[in-house]
DNA sequence: ATAGGTGCAAAGTCTTTGCGCTTAA
DNA sequence: TTAAGCGCAAAGACTTTGCACCTAT
C-alpha cells in the first residue's frame, strides 16, 4: 500500500472520531480543507483501510455503512433517543459465541452486532424529565 | 389493513420458504403466475408486514435485506461456504442482553445479529474432502 | 363511496467503477 | 519509470415514491 496524502486524511478523521462516521461524513470533514477530494476516493480508502485491518466497517440497518476506529470484535448500540453509535464491548459476548458455536454447531469468523435501544446518557436524561 | 392478493402471496412466499428470501426473490418467484406483480408492490408490502408484526426484517452486511416468518427475536448466521443464512435460536442470547444490559447501563430494544461463519452441514462436507 | 392498494416508471440513497491524469517509491 | 492512487462523472444495486387507476369494505 503506497501512502497517500487522502488516506492518511481518512484515517485520521476516523481516529479522531467517536461518532462511527459514515463515508459522507468523513468526505464532508475533509472537503473544507481539501476542496478537490472526491467521495469515490473516501469509499476506496475506506475499503482499502478495512481490508488490511487499519479500520472496521459496521452495517448498520437502513443506514450508511460506519467506520470504526476500534477494530477489537465488538458489537454496537445506536440509541433510538440521540442515534448516536456507542461501542458495546463484553467479556460476554466471547463466552456468548463459545455457546453458539457449540450448540449449533458451527464456526464463527466474524460478526455484525448491531442493537437498538436507548443509551446511558438519554436514560439519564430521561429520569430527569 | 385491507386485504389483498398480492400481500398473501406475498406473505405465503415467506412462510413457505426457510431461505429468508429477499425482496427480489420473493418478486421473481411469485412473477411467473402473477405477470402484473410490480416490484414496488412487494417492498410495499414487506414493510406493511414488517410493522404490522407478521414478519422480521434482517439486515446483512453488503447485501439486500432478507424477510424472515420466525418473529421470535433471534440472530442470524451467514455461512462462507453456500452463502446461506440461518437462524441461531439460543436461550444464551436473553443472557447476553441481561449482561450487556447492566454492564452498559442501557435498555436493549432490539437487536440484528448476523454472524459470519461455516454452517453444520458446510463443516461437515469439509470433513469429508 | 372511499380509504387503501396496485402497477408503472421515475427518483432517491448509498456505493462502485472506468478513465485519463498524477504521484509515491 | 511505473504501479498505485486520484478526481470526476457515470453507472450499479437496492429501495422508495408520485400518480392515475383499481378494489375491498
Amino acid at each position: 500500500m503506497k501512502f497517500s496524502k487522502q488516506r492518511e486524511l481518512i484515517l485520521d478523521t476516523i481516529m479522531k472520531s467517536d461518532i462511527h462516521p459514515t463515508a459522507d461524513y468523513i468526505y464532508n470533514s475533509l472537503k473544507k480543507d481539501n476542496p478537490n477530494l472526491s467521495l469515490g476516493t473516501v469509499y476506496r480508502n475506506l475499503a482499502q483501510l478495512v481490508e488490511n485491518g487499519f479500520i472496521h466497517k459496521v452495517s448498520m440497518p437502513n443506514q450508511s455503512d460506519r467506520f470504526d476506529k476500534n477494530i477489537k470484535p465488538h458489537a454496537h448500540i445506536i440509541c433510538d433517543v440521540c442515534n448516536e453509535v456507542y461501542d458495546i464491548d463484553s467479556s460476554s459476548i466471547k463466552c456468548f459465541i463459545n455457546n453458539l458455536s457449540s450448540e449449533h454447531d458451527v464456526d464463527i469468523s466474524s460478526y455484525n452486532i448491531v442493537f437498538k435501544g436507548i443509551c446511558k446518557s438519554c436514560k439519564k436524561a430521561d429520569l430527569k424529565i
